[in-house]
DNA sequence: TCGTCCTATTATGTCTACAAAAGACAATAG
DNA sequence: CTATTGTCTTTTGTAGACATAATAGGACGA
């Protein structure tokens, strides 16, 4: 049913898409048990390439993992989140930099097509998929810099946050916010444009600290 | 502290070091082919956990992977190599902007060790465990920033610049330099007990360029 | 002689099966 | 009644075997 029989990508590669929107989805609570053979089974595929993919998403920094004892779903700590968003802002405000760059040439089409697609969502008012551009969002303004192997650990950072707010959030309230996220958005790229560059860092450091977070859209389950 | 719970290390763990040590060993040349089966019967285990071990370190960057096509030695370009050296220089100077903190507590025993370390083997004049001392100063370094998923980050981007030192270094001519590695490092260190922040930044910046690994010890044999 | 196609071999992808370890539950002893 | 130990069950770890795709080499034709 799921499986779209992609048997061009890997069954590890198509495994590990899975597991992540699983993840994403929210639908499993932190800390829970990841068991190999009912994952084998829902996937209809082996325990072997299901294996691979774990150690993959794992490998991603979005499945915790003792040696004899499985893989769970990560338990978030206020430390991890602190980490995470220590290290966005240092990425994000390098970035910044290298396309602050006079002789940069940016191609902002990328950027535009996700905040459509975020605008759309916000409209439906599904924050899952608008949490989902978000990340897309920001990752698009690290591709600006041209660097590849910058643009997949960042992106890694924003689903490990990603896979946090879906974890941890009652998502029925934080529907009514969803809106103001995208105004946000349209005001980071409106800085981007217009070359406002020390503009854009500041607004970029604000709207990645934890209190930004806990006040604009998400409720916090877990104690911080 | 030593670690209480004595939990065995899985067999695609130790693997997984074993090809990192075969790859920092520099006995396999760029682009050479990795092959499962050959490299299973080397290590004495079968395909299965070899596999999860390779997905392992492809995940550390260690190693490319092309679909049905198996592992390769990663082959190294100009634009990795910048890729790598624009994000250290953008963590290191993230972190010395942590540590150097008023009210930052710093361990530097972990940095003399490792320090010690580097001399004894620079000493013995062998330039691939000097190196391997390099990453591991610096890791420490970032250790002090006391963000974990930093330190492993950049621990695998200097493991990545680690593999393409021993897979395109004439490792003979580049012995006679090792002194002088250890000596700029005993200075890096010295700046930092000092609490000297402006000038380690500095120093940092100019220790972590193309041209100083170009100029200080190897010789390179890919075109840059 | 060179190019192309077919075949054969090799290596990767996947699956089934077996072994071993950790956790749970029950039974017995204090 | 409680605690401890032993057994049983569940799940992870590992191995061997089979299927399939890609590549290399040889043969045939132009």
């Amino acid at each position: 049913m799921s499986d779209n029989s992609i048997h061009q990508e890997s069954l590890v590669s198509s495994a590990a898409s899975a597991i992540r929107r699983i993840l994403l989805s929210g639908k499993l609570e932190m800390g829970s048990k990841v068991a190999e053979e009912s994952l084998a089974a829902q996937l209809g595929i082996s325990r072997p390439p299901l294996r691979e993919a774990l150690r993959l998403i794992h490998g991603e920094g979005l499945l915790e993992h003792t040696p004899r004892r499985g893989y769970n779903v990560p338990v978030v700590t206020q430390k991890s989140i602190r980490e995470i968003l220590d290290l966005r802002e240092a990425l994000e405000l390098h970035a910044l930099s290298v396309i602050s760059h006079p002789d940069a040439t940016l191609n902002l089409a990328n950027l535009e097509t996700v905040l459509s697609r975020m605008k759309e969502h916000a409209n439906v008012g599904d924050s899952l998929e608008v949490i989902s551009s978000i990340t897309d969002f920001h990752t698009e303004v690290i591709n600006l810099a041209g660097n590849s192997r910058l643009s997949t650990y960042y992106r890694q950072l924003l689903l490990q946050l990603q896979l946090w707010l879906a974890t941890s959030a009652s998502r029925e309230d934080s529907s009514s916010n969803v809106q103001e996220m995208y105004e946000q958005h349209v005001e980071l790229h409106m800085l981007i444009v217009e070359q406002r560059w020390d503009e854009a860092k500041s607004a970029f450091v604000a709207h990645g600290t934890l209190e930004s977070l806990q006040g604009s859209a998400i409720r916090i389950n877990v104690s911080l």
